[in-house]
DNA sequence: TCTGGGGTCCTAGGACCC
DNA sequence: TCTGGGGTCCTAGGACCC
């Protein structure tokens, strides 16, 4: 058996664990430059406000003042999520932690009662631990798992939050009430292509022949359909996998035209690009960079861009990353044009002990990397940034906007400085207190 | 006025090889 | 009218996920 743990509406679930005046409030949390809905309450949703809407549609939907928005604080929620995810791991076998508020695991039990009993006390525990309220479903298979999880977090008549999904029959039934763009793998795209066939429910979809899930879609989408048939194609990784790129990017908090601007950005980005690969101790050979307009503005002449640089060998040097980044920036800058988002991706990616030091420039690599440990050991101690390239001292002209902190909560401040010394009713029983010290 | 960020996988098609 | 066969590798684009 499979379970998968689900946080509801995990981002504003923590806002709302240091502002409790936020319960019962339709609240949204908004996405880098206050732009989009990410998060949002069940008395948001009930409002009809959608996910990703533009933070300027709400009042299509509602008084906006009747909304609380709330600019996102990524370090906040990764910080609760990693003690949620530890509480779950204490239980779970195998447990794979698959995005920042979901985890699939193995159950213990061959009894589906135990398995149920143990999750309703996990679900309990998170609560009164950490403050996050969390669904969880379990079945043969991940697929069916997530359905599991979703009815358990919708139905109002799940009031322990847990379902399983066991028997047959109760599963046929379920899966006659899933519409397709529910099932996990099928997105906007392959609804469109289903709905157009006639297909709208799970109970069709899974009667649908091999061949035609091939021609609409590609392999996984007949491995979804055998998930769905209780038939178990996906294997759980345990171990994180190393990433494969590593992505920083942004969206200006306006357009900018200037050259310089656009590449205090792109080093801004380098660097915090190879600060994780440091953290994840592996060097990437490739970096790539792209710029583009604001694709809204039809005023304003549109131009985007992209460029890939291989290194010599492969780094994690803040330096050379930077360096190499503002090479490939120059090769597409384009002046006249106004630009809106740029980033830039590191790939071709190996762990550090596989590789070899470079003979040609091994000298150079070893100051690098004496260098690079010294400023990430800075950063660690007195709070991130505190070391940077020269170029992005000051705030830069890109900065995204950020106008809606959760300012009642005062315990905010030290997440935001990313020195998270202190959460208020945050049980120690999940930290030891040195971790709490570190 | 205001519209996010960060990933993975699969496939088709082109370049190139013998 | 006729225009080989069989590989590999790389890339771009499309689809999905959160």
């Amino acid at each position: 058996m499979y379970a998968l743990a689900d946080c509801n509406n995990f981002f504003v679930s923590c806002e709302r664990v240091f502002n409790p005046t936020l319960n019962g409030k339709p609240v949204v949390v908004l996405s880098n430059n206050d732009g989009c809905a990410i998060s949002r309450s069940n008395e948001a949703k009930a409002l009809g406000i959608p996910m990703g809407c533009p933070a300027f549609q709400i009042k299509n939907y509602t008084d906006p003042n009747k909304v609380v928005m709330l600019s996102a604080r990524h370090v906040l929620y990764q910080d609760l999520s990693s003690r949620i995810m530890r509480i779950l791991g204490e239980a779970a076998i195998d447990l794979e932690v698959y995005s920042v508020d979901e985890a699939f695991f193995k159950l213990p039990y061959d009894d589906n009662d135990c398995n149920h009993k143990l999750l309703v006390s996990l679900v309990k525990k998170i609560y009164k631990y950490v403050g996050v309220p969390v669904s969880i479903g379990f079945a043969a298979t991940r697929t069916l798992a997530k359905i599991a999880s979703h009815v358990a977090k919708k139905d109002p008549s799940c009031l322990d939050r847990v379902l399983g999904l066991t028997n047959q029959e109760h599963i046929d039934s379920i899966l006659q009430q899933i519409r397709v763009d529910d099932i996990w793998g099928v997105g906007r795209r392959l609804n469109a292509k289903l709905l157009s066939s006639g297909i709208h429910y799970a109970s069709e979809f899974v009667r649908l022949p091999k061949s035609f899930l091939q021609k609409i879609g590609n392999i996984n989408l007949v491995r979804t359909q055998q998930e769905l048939l209780g038939q178990d194609c996906m294997t759980i990784n345990p171990v994180a996998i190393a990433h494969k790129s590593i992505m920083n990017s942004r969206t200006f908090g306006h357009v900018l035209s200037k050259k310089r601007d656009i590449s205090d950005a792109i080093i801004s980005f380098a660097q915090a690009c190879a600060e994780q690969l440091r953290r994840e101790k592996s060097a990437a050979i490739s970096v790539t960079v792209y710029v583009r307009g604001d694709r809204f503005r039809e005023d304003l002449p549109f131009y985007s861009n992209s460029c890939t640089i291989r290194m010599q060998s492969h780094t994690s040097s803040s330096i050379e990353i930077a360096r190499h980044a503002v090479m490939a920036f120059n090769s597409i800058f384009r002046q006249g044009f106004s630009y809106r988002k740029a980033g830039v991706m590191v790939s071709d990616i190996k762990p550090i002990a596989e590789l070899q030091l470079n003979i040609f420039n091994a000298e150079q690599e070893v100051k690098h990397n004496k260098l690079m440990s010294a400023i990430d050991g800075i950063n660690r101690r007195y709070g991130s940034k505190q070391v940077v390239l020269a170029p992005t001292l000051t705030k830069g002209e890109w900065a995204p906007l950020q106008n809606h902190f959760n300012s009642q909560s005062k315990t905010l401040r030290f997440y935001s400085g990313m020195n998270p010394l202190y959460a208020p009713h945050i049980n120690p029983v999940c930290t030891t207190e040195e971790e709490d010290q570190e």
